[in-house]
Parts: C-alpha cells; sequence; structure tokens
DNA sequence: TGATCCGATGAAAACGATTGCAAGAAGCTT
DNA sequence: AAGCTTCTTGCAATCGTTTTCATCGGATCA
C-alpha cells in the first residue's frame, strides 16, 4: 500500500501535449460549462447548443481525452461487451488451435464489431460445475457465444433456462432448451459414408472422437448409411481432435489398420489432413487403396494433396446466425436454434 | 424510455430458486451486516469474522449472487481486462483464419487466463490515425497486445511513447521504442534461402507480400544469402497473406513461373503449402523440380505431402515472452524487445 | 480500576459517467 | 406586458463496489 500504488500507474507519464485531463469533470471547467453538458457534448446529443458542442469536442480531442468506459457502462448498465467462450471440455487445447474454430471466430469479431460491440474470448476448462454462471452473472456481458457442446451439454441446457442471451454453436437435439447454431451432423456424417459406398468402399472407419455431440451425430448418420447398404458396423479409431495431439494418434491407427479398410471418414477436415499424410508414409494410395472423406472444407481442403472431399459447412452463415439471433435474444425475444444443410464436396481424396 | 428499458433487461426472467439479489446491500439486508462487509466476506478478507464471513459467502452461493464487475473495476481502477488487437493493415481478413495467429492467440489466451486475466479481441482497420489511441485509452483496459506491427509501425511507435503496458509481436528495428517479441526474421530468412542454395539451387523466388516489417526482413536475409553466394536477385511474386486471398494468386505466379526458378522461399507455411499444391498441379516435382521452404513450423507442416522444411518459430515462448513482458511493464518497469533465434527445420520439401 | 489494544463492524466517501428535472434566457403570441 | 414555447444548461441523484476511518465491545495489562 505505498503511494506508488496510485501514484505511478502506467500511462500517467507526462505527456508531450497539452495537459492529460483525467475526467469529464476537468474538461468541463476547462470549457467553463458543468459535466453534463459535457457528457451531452461528447455522445453528440443535440440538447447542447452546436457551437458549444464543437468546442467541447475540440478540447477534448486536443487533449486526446476519452470518457472512462467502466464509469459509462456502470451507470448505463450496459457493458457492450459478448462474451465467446470456449469450454475445452474433452481437450485442453482443442478448439483453439483448430482452423475451424479460427474461421468461426474471425466471422463472429466481424459481426460484432460491425455492431458495436466488443468481444471477450475466454477459454475455460470447465471444472466446478458453475463456470458458465460464473461467466453469465459476471455482469460485463451483454451477451454470450459458446462455441461447441463439448461435454458440458446439461450445463448449457440449465443456464440456458434462465439466461436468454446466450447462443451456441453445435447440435440440436429434439426439445433442447438453448438456441443452436449448426449444421446437420448426422446428414453430414451420411453423406461422407454414402460417398464412400458409392465409390465402392466396402469397410468403413470413422476417425475422431465421437464424445462431442457434434461428432457423435456425424458417426451415427455415417452409420446409418453404412447399415442401409448392408456394411460392417464402421469401427472407430479413437483420436484426440487437437492438432498436436492428433499426430501419434492417428499415424498408430493407420500402422496398424484393420484388415481391409477401404474408406475412412474423418472427424474434421484437419483430421483428413493428417490421415492422409499418415497413409503416404505407408504407401498406401489416396483414394485408390483407401478413400478419405473431411469436414468443414476449410482453405486448406483444396490445399493437400491429393485435394479433399469434404461435407461443408457454411461457417460464414453460421456465425451470422449466431450474431443474429443473439442479437434478438439480448432485445428480448427468444430464437430457434438454426440448423444448417451440409453438402459433399467431391475433390480427389474419396 | 417506457418502463420496459430498466424492466425487462434479459436474464431477468424469475428464478426458480431464491428470489434474486441485485446487490451487495440487498445481501448485506439479508445478512444483517452492512454492505461494507458483505464486500469484504465476499473478497474473503480476514478482516472479517470467519463464522459471519462463511454466513455471508453461503448467501450468495445460495442465491447464485456475484458482485457487479463494472462496479468493482470502475471503484478499484482495475479492469484485469488486457486487449489483444490484430491491426488489419495490408490484409482485411488475413491474420485471424491464418494458423499461425490461432496458435499465437492459444497461448496467449493460456498465459493470461492463469494470471486472471481477461482477454478482450479487437480487428481493427486503421483508419483514422487514432485507432490504437482509442484502444489505449478507452479505460478499459489494463494494458494492449498487438499482434503484427502491419503497416501500422509509426503509430505503435507514437503510442507506445506515452503507454507503457504495451508489448507487440514482430520485428525490433534498431532504436525502436515499443517493445516487441518476435523472431530474428532476418536471419530466418537467410537460413531458408541457404538451405535451399546448399542443395544446389540456383534461381530462387520468394513468394509472399514483402511490405510487412517481418516479411521484408525475411526476404532482405534471403537476399543477404544470396548475394554471398552470388546469385542473381531473389525474384519477388507478390501475394496476400490470407489463407483464402492467396490461392489464386499463388496458381498464377506457379502457373507462369519464371523460367529456371528452382527454389521458392515462401513467407509462410501456409503459403509453402499452396504452393506445393500449385506445383503439383503441373506436375513439377517437389523438391526435385524446385524445392520450397516454409517458414512458423506450424502443426500442418508436417501433414503435407511432402513435409516442409521450414524456418521454425517458437510461437509457445513467444507468446509467453510477449505476456511475461506485459506484466512487467503493466507493474511499472521497461522492458526490451526479445528477439527469438529461428532454426531451421529441415524435412523434405528442400 | 482505569488505560490500552485488538478484532469486527458500520458509515460514508470515493470511482466517473449519465440523465431526469428544473430553471434561466430568449423569442413569440395575443 | 403577461403568458407560452423553445433552447440550453446546471444540479444532483444514481449505477454497485471498495476502502478509509471511526466506533464499540471486550479482553489484556499495569
Amino acid at each position: 500500500m505505498t503511494g506508488s500504488e496510485t501514484g505511478m500507474r502506467p500511462g500517467d507519464t507526462a505527456t508531450t501535449g497539452p495537459r492529460k485531463i483525467r475526467n469529464i469533470g476537468e474538461l468541463a471547467k476547462i470549457a467553463g460549462v458543468s459535466a453534463g453538458t459535457v457528457s451531452r457534448a461528447l455522445a453528440n446529443k443535440s440538447l447542447v447548443n452546436a457551437e458549444t458542442r464543437e468546442r467541447i469536442q475540440a478540447i477534448a480531442r486536443e487533449h486526446g481525452f476519452r470518457p472512462n468506459q467502466m464509469a459509462s457502462k456502470l451507470r448505463t448498465q450496459r457493458s457492450n461487451v459478448i462474451g465467446v467462450v470456449v469450454p475445452l471440455g474433452h481437450e485442453r487445447s482443442q478448439h483453439i488451435s483448430d482452423p475451424f474454430f479460427m474461421t468461426l471466430l474471425g466471422h463472429l469479431a466481424d459481426g460484432l464489431t460491425e455492431n458495436g460491440f466488443d468481444l471477450m474470448l475466454s477459454r475455460v476448462v470447465p471444472d466446478s460445475d458453475d463456470w458458465l454462471d460464473r461467466i453469465v452473472d459476471s455482469g460485463m456481458l451483454e451477451g454470450v457465444l459458446l462455441i461447441g457442446q463439448s461435454n458440458v451439454f446439461d450445463t448449457i441446457e440449465r443456464v440456458a433456462a434462465d439466461y436468454l442471451p446466450l447462443v451456441v454453436w453445435g447440435e440440436h437435439r429434439p426439445g433442447q432448451v438453448h438456441c443452436a447454431v449448426g449444421s446437420d451432423n448426422r446428414t453430414g456424417g451420411r453423406l461422407a459414408a454414402q460417398q464412400l459406398i458409392d465409390r465402392g468402399c466396402r469397410r468403413l472407419a470413422y476417425l475422431g472422437d465421437v464424445q462431442p455431440p457434434e461428432i457423435s451425430e456425424r458417426y451415427a448418420g455415417a452409420q446409418e448409411a453404412a447399415r442401409a447398404a448392408g456394411l460392417d458396423e464402421i469401427e472407430i479409431l479413437s483420436t484426440p481432435l487437437a492438432a498436436d495431439a492428433m499426430q501419434s494418434a492417428i499415424a498408430e491407427h493407420i500402422a496398424r489398420l484393420g484388415d481391409g479398410i477401404d474408406g475412412i471418414i474423418a472427424a474434421s477436415d484437419v483430421v483428413a489432413m493428417t490421415a492422409i499424410r499418415a497413409l503416404a508414409d505407408h504407401d498406401i494410395a489416396v483414394p485408390d487403396a483407401i478413400a478419405v472423406v473431411g469436414f468443414d472444407d476449410l482453405a486448406i481442403a483444396t490445399q493437400t494433396v491429393p485435394r479433399l472431399t469434404t461435407v461443408r459447412q457454411d461457417i460464414e452463415r453460421g456465425a451470422r446466425e449466431m450474431v443474429d439471433a443473439l442479437f434478438k435474444r439480448i432485445a428480448g425475444t427468444a430464437t430457434q436454434s438454426v440448423v444448417m444443410k451440409p453438402e459433399l464436396i467431391v475433390r480427389d481424396s474419396a
């Protein structure tokens, strides 16, 4: 508790220009008006005389003064901040290094910024069961976007029952309370498997971690297609979905690949790419010996050798839907989940 | 200005449990103590009697009450929020979809969260020249991490002169004011070129946008190596660095590749990967006909066919250095720039 | 027994902006 | 000239915490 605590905060160094104005009151004194007027002037309210308004703004500009946001947010009770939260349920590092997540995040950032909102990013490891509550009533956030349901579906349901401005990227299950935006993963899985079946594959394997709801649906869809075609059950080759962690797991799976596997359905494009690389190590030709289908249709899908055949999710639209829904909910009206139709993109890997 | 403005904010719906407590005062009334005591109790201060402290905490838990952060931040003058800012100078969408940026962001998020800080993400298009000032004295941020210097080096210098808690990922130029963390890009460029020269390449091309300081340094380093080896000047094949925008540009460059080019130095791994894909389209063997060197050593570098030979940046360490430096600066002590030695990783593409 | 000290609590002043209300100054109408 | 708008502006309450300072009962000490 020495004086340095309050006296030496960074940024307080002497400025080159005119003396720093610390708050609206000081500016008011300089301008010879009251704090209220300054507040209104800086907010460009038409109530203040145009002339004084400009004079005040000029002073503010000259001194590089900007009203303290915290005070403003406290008073107005709106933060204009949206929380973007990534629950790391299954994997500590999954999404954040995932190009898919990155792409989604980019579009979300765009959509929020356009509407004058800031974006607060949190990765949380859901340990205590009130992690989401803590975020939601931190009093800092106008709304929350959750990326992925991971293994915390129930928590989301519970919180969503009381908290409207929450939108989730993920799966929509019948009767679910929370608003989710995502692809029809079951159909997506079916499309992937069907493509393999159509090109003559008879023994399929699913490469991924089927615990998260989205992936589990994709697997279920693939399974449906396989069953309909009279094929054996699709073998699950479990692997972490984090870019770095998946490598060794996938390498091992490929090394001791079950006899006769001739088609691999990957949980994501990154997984597919890694698998193709591992297959190349064993001189297994893609797609001739083993065909591979990805999921997502990221930019990298066109850059691999061979190019990825994959199931496309429209991430940009997804982000837009999430932002739209969130704003409606902030305004007080509930919204339905959005389930987007995925599309099979046939390239060279299957 | 109807009553609904204050009366109908989302989240105010009736809860299943006990009546919602709106502030510390109401909780105080319930507990039969004063607001001050509640504040201290919730902050786990030893000043309050252990018994009452627990009683108060119990009530808070039961009602799901959490103190309003905005008020707290206003009063304490600390937000515990760090701004992570991506200036989109050259390209509107470059970094955000870039796996490199994603990886860095992930590690930054880890480092900040571990220290109890939140992360506010902004992508800004630097139009007006006070974009950084606006961020810096928004009064919301304890410090700012800037990702990339793009074409706004001078703005950064100006702001850094007055604002201590600012750390930048990028290039350190002699005499520069702001604290930068990054790789020795010139050496990195030299390593890349030297590898090509050592394997017998005689005509090199640089694939990328050499405007950002970092890339321009890499090019300069490569040029040095070429000159030292008595080679011709390295041709610049300019391309956007955003994953989607680069594809067509690179395809065109590769299609009408200057005669005799036998080595390509790519500005990043993503560029390298795209180039390899484009070369495959023209049946040009990598590395035998044309060798390719990347930059970054992302996870994908080991997944391409052929695997990338690349110059490694230690992103995880970089993130750690940035966070460390920022905390020191928040505490009030200036820090030096950090220039990390890059390392050549030889795989199959060169 | 009186003087101190300590631990626990309450009262109240910040933090810095926003905004409803009132009021003063002009300008207009009748 | 009194009464009414219409503009501008100031005043002061308010948002919800944190924290200093004072207080007060009880315990300790001389």
